[in-house]
DNA sequence: CCATTTTATTATCTTTTGTTAAGCATCATT
DNA sequence: AATGATGCTTAACAAAAGATAATAAAATGG
């Protein structure tokens, strides 16, 4: 069940059995089906999320319109993290789009844990830089790139994606519409 | 020299004196002109800035032309964190805007400080969640509004800017050409 | 297996932005 | 005061994206 994520987590530091006990102990196992609410636009979220198996997305709402911001995937760290840092309500959704498994663990949860194990803020701070990274690195595409590109890098980073995500999802997290990259797809087919 | 820094890192967390001390002495005070590149493209940032005084600016190089990416004022850690932290040569180039005062921390001085203080770890968490924070911010203002919901915001949130910063470097902070930021311009008044 | 819902494509029209180029205004420097 | 550099605005045109609607295709749930 930890498995994953303690191969996930040696890549940013490395815990004795001892430690890796108590770091279990600060989690819980979930599974949740489909289309399952972990965190609603307007609450504060007070969960962590890794992800076992299944896909979760964030997204926000405008208009009754849901704009999607990311969909983490397996072996990821899921959150509307922004309202998890700042307890203020998140003005994001984060929901399953596949029956998942997950390992949870609370705000809670967390502050004891920094107690008794004071190195997690190591982890925590290169979760943050990764999640740092990784935002700077979608924002930079938006900055330099057209949706064509944007969309053209997504096929490569996240084949799979393309699988398993439907294409109204993706469009909104290109930042465009589905009807424009419906056309955009066919301009690079006809190419 | 030094007051200014305290008094944000404060905000993070606590210091002793004798904490203080060790935290300034692994910084260098430098002063630097307008027009001063601290990271060049191509090349890994091995340095962290505090701004005492100035504007520094964060841009990517596309065609010749260059696109800010952030505009970081007093008060405020200016880096090429990507790269700093991934120790990669950056793809953006950290340039001052005017005349700056500064604080300097190596990278080597921060692993340095990492084994004296491990405190500072929970510093760095927290600056590093506060970029994400930031970065998460400026993305949804992507995915969520047009160029002008973007512009208006940047008034509101930067008014100081508008009157420190050029147009055109406003206008692809924002994600598009000084032409079309003059237009949008021109628009807002009329109505 | 069918009925319903969701998703994707296509067409039309409008709006916005990008591109290029020209004209001013401003500012710093000599 | 003249010079050049820089930045802002405007215009004209091209290209792309948004909005809306109709249709087709696919997935979902009973």
């Amino acid at each position: 069940m930890f498995t994953a994520f303690h191969k996930v987590v040696s890549q940013f530091l490395e815990f004795t059995p001892r430690e890796k006990e108590i770091l279990e102990s600060a989690f819980t196992f979930r599974q949740i089906p489909k289309k399952c609410k972990l965190v609603c636009k307007g609450e504060v979220a007070t969960e962590l999320y890794f992800i076992n198996k299944g896909l979760i997305r964030l997204y926000y709402t405008k208009a009754e319109e849901e704009i999607t911001g990311f969909i983490f995937k397996e072996n990821l760290f899921a959150s509307s993290y922004d309202s998890f840092l700042r307890k203020e309500p998140s003005i994001q959704t984060l929901e399953s789009m596949e029956d998942c498994e997950i390992l949870v663990i609370t705000h809670d949860n967390l502050e004891d844990l920094y107690k008794v194990l004071p190195k997690i803020n190591i982890l925590t701070r290169k979760v943050a830089e990764q999640r740092f990274i990784n935002s700077q690195q979608i924002l930079s595409s938006f900055l330099l790139e057209s949706p064509e590109e944007r969309y053209r890098r997504f096929e490569i980073q996240h084949k799979d994606l393309l699988q398993r995500v439907p294409q109204n999802v993706i469009a909104s997290f290109l930042g465009i519409t589905p009807v424009s990259l419906s056309r955009i797809r066919k301009r690079m087919q006809e190419s």
